[in-house]
DNA sequence: GCCGTTTTCGGCCCGACTGTTTTCAGTCG
């Protein structure tokens, strides 16, 4: 029997072989199967439900060739077509694919001119100049090629967004200060808040004949390692951090075009110029024009484009082609929450615990971010957990707490819990304890290599405690660092939905769990959400805008979400 | 290989930059 193959591993069978036939020259088909992976890798269900059903060739992109051979990835968990071309095409090829500065033509040319099938033969041969004489290569190539294979061994191949957003508001705001910068703002997938990010884009408008002046600055920032290109529109360099930022210059008239243009997704706009093309336009990062005359259409901004392809604002959390475009069409996209409509913070963690700072300070601090409330949650003790609180101490932080309260005028502070979930789905405080607690998070932080029944029982067994109110980072991953637990995600979130368990949204920067795919699956099982930073210090109460930008990609709007209610509404959910 | 308020055949997103070239292909986003 075949192994169970997941979307995502179908995808990544269907990108290889768009990729092999790129590689081989073969037009339009690399296109075609690009798109069915990316139908396929954003579907929230489960791609064999959809098989069963015979119903594979009601997805969009996906007609009878590519449904027969997803039924055949299904069926034998691999594919004779891509074994095929891949010894067709040779071992080692895609992989050069991937070196910036080679595309699919070089590669093939790599592999057939010198047999080149790996980074490593690759790099060999450069540094016996060996590459410098084919045809249609230089010096200059060879070069380049032994700068990227050096600096891709050092380098991350992906930064957490929480990471970046301080360091692309640097560069905004050094360049914002030139007098020819008239607006800027980032772009591309850090403006989408998308959980990890490639590179760092910038756009800005700049006086006529003024983007040189904004390109010399740019490449001489401080920041700036190595600058790998730079012209009048468009600049690229290396952060000592190593992560690459892109600035595009464009003109006052450009900037509303261009920032939609280059906010993206990819998939987004292509999706955007077809619908373009059906109107007889031709749309680009420099505006409208008819296709036939010529003339340029009059765009004044990202809400007058949308408005002219006949479409409602798309927010740009939303622009990935997973379907946005077609709900915007129907009306039926929902109003995703605002950052500002979240009133209070569901997880916190104190010096008590294994944070930073007193209950006092965090409730001052939130405070000025205004809010109405807050929930502290230590860890209770649990072996392998740092700092975690027993009774004893929860009975002490709760006179803290009513000595906080008494002081504060205009915040509340909830005292509340985070639990660990036992292998068992039994929670590591007593009914007794978790009683008079405000609010109760349950998480998995142990053995989260169980089998994916086992470790779904384990979470529906503790969602079946009377006392838990929200369910803490659901999927249990690390973003860059682990994967999300094996567990029936739609499954809890039935469960979860039926028993008024909120499904935490953590904002911690290598969390973002729920992921927002997860929010999206976890809104058809009509659930609700609790938004928490996870701060273990003041300072960090600013991840609130990652679990909120998290919800927003997932689809969910303030009603939706148990924080974005007065103190009282709240009060009366928790005492449900 | 997919798809259709110009089409069941003939299209398939668009422009900048680089390095190699004497006018452009390849790559990238």
């Amino acid at each position: 029997m075949a192994a169970k193959m997941d979307n995502r591993e179908v995808a990544a069978i269907l990108y290889e072989v768009a990729d092999l036939l790129e590689i081989k020259g073969v037009g339009f088909k690399p296109v075609a199967y690009r798109r069915a992976a990316h139908v396929i890798e954003t579907l929230t269900e489960d791609l064999a439900k959809v098989c069963g059903r015979d119903e594979l060739e009601e997805l969009p992109g996906i007609g009878t060739h590519i449904a027969t051979k997803i039924r055949e990835i299904l069926k034998k968990g691999s594919l004779a077509y891509l074994d095929r071309l891949r010894q067709e095409v040779g071992p080692g090829v895609r992989e050069l694919a991937g070196i910036a500065g080679i595309g699919p033509k070089k590669a093939m040319v790599l592999h057939q001119k010198l047999g080149i099938d790996s980074i490593d033969a690759l790099e060999a041969a450069a540094r016996e100049g060996k590459i410098r004489i084919i045809a249609g290569f230089g010096e200059k190539s060879e070069k380049n090629i032994l700068a990227e294979i050096a600096a891709r061994k050092g380098r991350a191949a992906r930064f957490l967004l929480g990471d970046m957003l301080p360091v692309a508001e640097k560069i905004r705001s050094a360049l914002a200060l030139l007098p020819e910068v008239r607006q800027i703002s980032p772009a591309g997938s850090i403006r989408r808040m998308k959980e990890t990010i490639g590179d760092i884009d910038i756009l800005a408008a700049a006086h006529e004949g003024s983007a040189e002046a904004v390109m010399a600055a740019f490449t001489s920032l401080p920041e700036v390692d190595r600058v790998l290109g730079s012209g009048p529109t468009k600049s690229s360099v290396v952060l000592a951090s190593g992560v690459q930022v892109d600035l595009r210059v464009v003109s006052e008239e450009q900037y509303g075009t261009a920032l939609q243009y280059f906010t993206g997704s990819k998939d987004h706009n292509i999706a955007l110029r077809r619908r373009a093309l059906d109107r007889g336009w031709s749309l680009s990062e420099y505006g409208v024009k008819e296709t036939k005359t010529g003339t340029n259409l009059p765009v004044t901004g990202e809400e007058d484009l949308y408005r002219m392809l006949g479409l409602p604002f798309i927010e740009p959390e939303l622009r990935e082609n997973r379907g946005e475009i077609e709900a915007a069409e129907k009306g039926t996209l929902p109003s995703v929450v605002p950052y500002d409509a979240v009133r209070g913070d569901l997880h916190l963690h104190t010096n008590r615990g294994d944070g930073e700072d007193p209950v006092r300070e965090l409730a001052a601090a939130a405070k000025a971010r205004g809010y109405g409330y807050i929930a502290v949650c230590d860890h209770a003790e649990s072996p392998g957990i740092p700092r975690g609180l027993n009774p004893e101490k929860i009975a002490q932080q709760q006179k803290e707490i009513e000595a906080v309260n008494r002081e504060l005028d205009g915040l509340v502070v909830l005292h509340g819990i985070e639990c660990s979930i036992g292998p068992d789905g039994s929670l590591n405080l007593p009914a007794k304890v978790l009683g008079d607690l405000d609010l109760v998070i349950a998480s998995v932080h142990s053995l989260l290599r169980m089998e994916a029944k086992e470790m779904t029982e384990r979470v529906t067994a503790a969602l079946h405690n009377d006392h838990v109110d929200v369910l803490g980072h659901p999927a249990g991953r690390l973003l860059l660092k682990r994967e999300p637990a094996a567990l029936d995600l739609p499954a809890v979130f039935e469960a979860a939905a039926g028993l008024g368990i909120a499904l935490e949204i953590n904002g911690s920067p290598s969390r973002m769990d729920l992921p927002d795919s997860g929010c999206r699956k976890a809104r058809e099982y009509g659930a609700r959400f609790a938004l928490g930073s996870d701060a273990h210090a003041s300072a960090a109460l600013r991840q609130m805008a990652l679990a909120a930008a998290t919800a927003r990609r997932g689809w969910v709007s303030a009603d939706e979400i148990v924080n974005t209610r007065s103190p009282a509404d709240l009060r009366a959910w928790l005492g449900r």
